[in-house]
DNA sequence: TATTTACTGTACGGTATCGTACATTAAGTT
DNA sequence: AACTTAATGTACGATACCGTACAGTAAATA
């Protein structure tokens, strides 16, 4: 942690992005083990010495750009289902983005970055889980409560629900992309899996 | 490729398989990147001269390594709905089976190690996922095609209810696995998931 | 202006690791 | 026995990279 002091150079806080930014690329091109500190001070046009001013070894940094993208990432997912009225077509939407979202490079790259953090460092690993899928998770579950008591969805079970939903929408695809196998040519097949998703999800627990 | 010839000292063939065991497990506990070939040599009992003359660089060895433990741990999953003869019995015992696959520590291993490859080596990925993912979904596509021919399952796009099947009983539990979160503890909490989802699958698919 | 802190650029010590060379021994074939 | 290939062990060159030291410059405050 940098304290505030009031004499002297102040601090040029731009920099502290400009080296999150060059990180974080050169993260996703060479990966976390090839990527080198002298790499990371050129291309953010700062000197190695600031950088680790900053950040106080290889690691630390490592953690902050993973740390900042999957909140970057995280904060892209903002829509939620309480966004439509009529239920099939908020699942739909939310379902489409879902499924946008997972196979996007930026969540991609996440994934391989998170795969290499140790095991002795899993409380990053946790973070990360709770701010993103534990939170649609419970977002999704408590919108199936919700519909639930307005008679609109019979879920006794939402936070199975919810699990089903999610894991039925990713299907295969996220399989696939971790298995770098080219996505979907086509938008619509995409919309297809949805809908198709969304149909099957509503047949069970729409009606009784 | 190391071409077999009459005359001279033999190939000892054991240390093949001593050097990849020792690789596998350093891969397992160091990770690709920070396992050194003079590790690998120390604990396979091996000189590194021999090392060298059979993989010729580190990363044709770690694509070794991740060849062979990708096939060796698809053999695990032998087992497929044919071996039982009631629908809900054969998805039962599958989908257990496949559950516990996902989660162990083997596969997941396997998995982090698979992030570790470079966009430049996806044909090892490709295969993996030919030998693995795609050939169980056929299968178990096959048997669904099987079962509504036999008039037991209405599914009339087995795909999709193969890919459904496989997601849904996967869940969230590979996620967290990903995340180093612990798995659920008791295994009768396992079972019950599996369940849930076979009841659900066939109330899908099972009547119109 | 004096002082304090931020920043640059270069250089460097230290370490780790890759891949190879060399001399020597082991284990087979002809 | 002569030959051929496998294997060991050590040593070594080359490289890369981490993290820091040092001298000097820039930008703020008192």
């Amino acid at each position: 942690m940098i304290t505030y002091s009031r004499v002297g150079r102040p601090l040029d806080h731009s920099k502290d992005t400009a080296i999150l930014d060059a990180a974080c690329a050169l993260m996703f091109s060479k990966g976390p083990a090839k990527m080198s500190m002298e790499a990371i001070a050129r291309q953010a046009g700062v000197s190695k010495v600031t950088l680790y001013k900053r950040f106080a070894d290889k690691e630390t940094l490592i953690d902050a750009v993973i740390q900042q993208l999957s909140q970057r990432i995280n904060g892209t997912l903002t829509v939620s289902p309480n966004d439509y009225k009529d239920c099939h077509h908020a699942l739909s939407e939310f379902g489409l983005l879902l499924l946008n979202f997972i196979v996007s490079h930026e969540h991609m790259n996440l994934m391989r970055m998170m795969a290499s953090i140790s095991e002795e460092h899993t409380q990053i690993l946790h973070n990360i889980y709770s701010g993103g899928v534990m939170a649609a998770h419970q977002a999704l579950s408590e919108w199936l409560t919700l519909k639930h008591k307005e008679g609109l969805i019979n879920c006794a079970d939402p936070d199975f629900g919810a699990e089903m939903f999610l894991s039925m929408i990713t299907g295969l695809d996220i399989v696939r992309a971790f298995h770098r196998i080219p996505p979907r040519s086509v938008e619509g097949e995409t919309r297809l899996h949805v809908e198709k998703v969304v149909s099957s999800f509503l047949k069970l627990w729409q009606l009784e």
